[in-house]
DNA sequence: TCCATTCCTTAACTTTTGTTAACGAGTCCG
DNA sequence: CGGACTCGTTAACAAAAGTTAAGGAATGGA
């Protein structure tokens, strides 16, 4: 099946007949390495789903420092829901780490298959509570744990697509650490675990 | 009109006969200062409108160390989003500041809206949405600025009733600091603007 | 192959935060 | 009135993180 569709599925059921004005908006593009697919301070009426590849979404502060805080990988859906939401420019940017092939649409589309269908305004419903739980879930870790503990339980999740695939200045800012601290984190667990192995 | 209509007419508009089978449902309630709406490590079927007074949200760690992330005041609506659409035990407890008139209902009557009735469809997708930009905005504040500047940024945003009647170790722990961190931070911007006045 | 670039590590130093504890102001309640 | 409690501040010390800079490994392109 399409891999948008079956992420779709995930939520609610399409008909074809449902299903068939979505496809007819998809638009493949294909993005270089470091190309923008959303650019801070731009409007980002697009959504987009990752078919190979990967991205990050970064801010870009006054100081000219970036923090990225979040990765997409095969079949992720991306794009500035702020930007679509509001109509107001992205407050970030999303930008390819590696070639990436993309399907976009505008989000236009979307809110008029919310109007139209009721299934698409339930799969809305349940996409956007579905990122809220991870959204949420990431601000209580941010608020409960030390970086040194954010790393450890980004090492023992499922997430090691962000381990393998990505570099490391990216996972500490990810973590909302510098690229030198993680470092000296890593350098503190390895140090660790020698210990507690000639210990045993 | 009704508080809590008044709230959902933020995103769209109730009919009185959409309306009614929420009102029906609705239950009031008082808590005492500290007492639980939900509790950690339990179910928590119900949401609740907050009338009056105020809550906060916290987690506590395995160390008993509690970190507050969320406050809620007059005509906000509340309760564990996560443990309703989940079925599973909340990961937080949401506590009274202060007594606290509430009116509750299950989320189990408004799943069931959200199936009778598109509009509580579309109000379920607008809210989701509308919570999941200001939990982006949160996470982006997190990563982006230091301690200092999120209370900076703190004291010149519109959340003045959280400055205003929220214990200040609370607000720390809000801030993602301890509360002797949050006062030394007090202490410096104290001592920066003297600088400020006299020199200028 | 060679050069340039990117990336991770390490070091030295500064700044900030966490931790623990003590003190005092304010509040609530007996 | 007095005592228990909560709350914010401050101090002293330890631990961690930020900053800047330098060096080396790996990568990629000419």
């Amino acid at each position: 099946m399409h891999p948008l569709r079956t992420y779709i599925h995930r939520f609610v059921s399409l008909t074809d007949a449902e299903w068939a004005p979505l496809a007819a908006g998809l638009v493949p593009r294909q993005l270089r390495r470091k190309e923008d697919f959303v650019t801070q301070g731009q409007l980002a009426p697009e959504l987009a789903m990752v078919v190979s590849g990967s991205c990050r979404l970064f801010y870009t502060r006054p100081d000219g420092e970036e923090r990225t805080t979040y990765f997409f990988f095969d079949n992720h859906l991306m794009g500035s829901y702020q930007s679509c939401l509001t109509g107001q420019p992205s407050q970030f940017s999303i930008q390819a780490l590696a070639p990436t092939e993309l399907l976009t649409f505008p989000y236009a589309l979307l809110r008029q298959l919310f109007e139209q269908y009721p299934v698409y305004e339930r799969f809305g419903r349940q996409l956007a509570e579905y990122l809220l739980l991870g959204t949420d879930a990431r601000l209580a870790e941010l608020l409960l744990l030390s970086p040194e503990q954010r790393y450890q339980a980004l090492l023992h999740s499922h997430k090691t697509k962000i381990l393998e695939r990505i570099p490391q200045q990216y996972i500490a800012s990810y973590l909302g650490v510098t690229p030198v601290s993680l470092s000296r984190i890593r350098a503190r667990l390895q140090a660790d675990d020698a210990a507690a192995r000639s210990g045993t």
